[in-house]
DNA sequence: TTGCTCCTCACGTCACGTGAGGTGGC
DNA sequence: TTGCTCCTCACGTCACGTGAGGTGGC
């Protein structure tokens, strides 16, 4: 006659503890005792354990069951708020799943945005970590720009820079800076936008993206990289002109 | 140069709580102070930041980040751990969605199994309770064939049944008895494990199953339709007997 | 003086899990 | 006496969120 609190908590397939937590919880009547102060559980409690739990299995919050009417239509707005829980929490792991897919299929690290992965290889620590900070700072279209820009620079010049010591000399500043020109000059003939960074592709203000931009670059490269991008900024800026309006040049 | 809480904060997509929490468990670096007290973060500490919320938005616990080599391929096996815990999760919450679908379709309460929404309507109150002991019981396929008894069963000998006052008396009893008589002797036929309900189907141990039923069945009909469903159960064999095996009844 | 931002505890949330320490019948 | 089951606190978990109470510069 009756089962213990082991027996009911195997009997709905959880735990003791569980079955203790809706008695503190006052979801679930404790039972009658026992001469030793056992609790004795009757089917009344057992079925009310089953909805309890069946509810929870299907992601209703305990506060919700308490105030629900088991039976009643009533449930239906409930069923319906979790269902839409359900469905949002289902397409953010299913995202989160491809994302790790993509890491893995790379055979990439986790320090690089989603969609860089496939050259995470190509860019250096203070490359991926810049990209990090770009990914918060411009939205999907400007990254889309950039993977193209990345694909597309696969000279030795790039590595050269990737590596270039923070007391590289004038003569290797400056012949760096001249292979990697045409190279920029041609990124900021196809990406206009990239002219104009400020005004263009932001998901945060102005101000802001202006100054995270520039603290970061500061932060990750040394001086003598700092001072090559000056001088490409300088000469890039020079050639996407002349190329961008053959007129001036021929004229 | 450099942001408050609030700006790192702002920038990484996220919350100070989270950061400050970030500092408290030691995944990141607190940084310089200024004169007035207020925390002054540096790109190392943004990108940082960035890079734990990365791991962090794929479901990766932060103990786990911790211990974590960021770059290397010795994330991997993390990721692979994450990757089918997240597959898991996703089994469950799109079952669970499913299974409220169901519900709302039936417009049926959820105090009712898996797979028996449909017929909610059908089933009194002791019914649905006893379907849900039934569903800790017995396996898939048990449950199947109950579905089916309960779909076949549509006279008016049930709801009689089901609304049976304790007290009914003596004629009452035999004559709902002798009703419900050939359904039960069908399914007895139809469904020949019934006969042996305690060795058929179950999912947990012969004895517990038969006391928990008879426990359940006691607790949850009154004293006239126990003493009806004994009635019938004499009835039902009998009839099956002879059904079953004809030659007995001619010979 | 008012507003705004920053700071540090300390406690709360959610649904339980995990000991610690003790009892009772065989 | 040993083992086993039951009991009740009380604290832990996970990843933060939420006040409370106070500071500092405009």
């Amino acid at each position: 006659v009756g089962w213990s609190t082991r027996e009911v908590a195997d009997l709905a397939g959880t735990t003791v503890n569980t079955v203790r937590h809706y008695h503190r919880t006052g979801l679930l009547d404790e039972p009658e005792r026992t001469s030793n102060g056992y609790k004795q559980y009757g089917v009344n409690h057992l079925v009310r354990l089953l909805q309890i739990r069946r509810l929870r299995d299907l992601g209703i919050p305990l506060a919700q069951i308490e105030s629900m009417d088991f039976g009643g239509a009533a449930a239906a707005s409930s069923l319906h708020t979790v269902d839409a829980e359900l469905a949002a929490s289902i397409e953010r792991l299913s995202r989160a799943r491809a994302e790790i897919r993509a890491i893995l299929e790379a055979s990439a690290g986790a320090d690089v945005p989603a969609g860089f992965q496939h050259l995470a290889d190509r860019l250096s620590d203070a490359d991926r970590s810049l990209t990090l900070v770009y990914a918060q700072l411009y939205d999907e279209s400007a990254l889309t720009d950039l993977k193209k820009m990345t694909e597309s620079d696969t000279g030795g010049a790039d590595v050269e820079f990737d590596s270039l010591p923070a007391d590289a000399d004038e003569a290797a500043r400056q012949s760096l800076a001249e292979a990697l020109g045409p190279q920029i000059a041609q990124h900021l003939i196809d990406y206009p936008w990239l002219a104009d960074p400020a005004n263009a592709h932001l998901t945060k203000g102005t101000r802001v993206t202006q100054d995270t931009f520039v603290e970061a670059v500061a932060g990750l490269y040394n001086e003598a990289q700092l001072d090559v991008m000056g001088r490409v900024s300088i000469i890039a800026t020079r050639l996407a002109a002349e190329r961008g309006s053959p007129g001036d040049h021929e004229g």
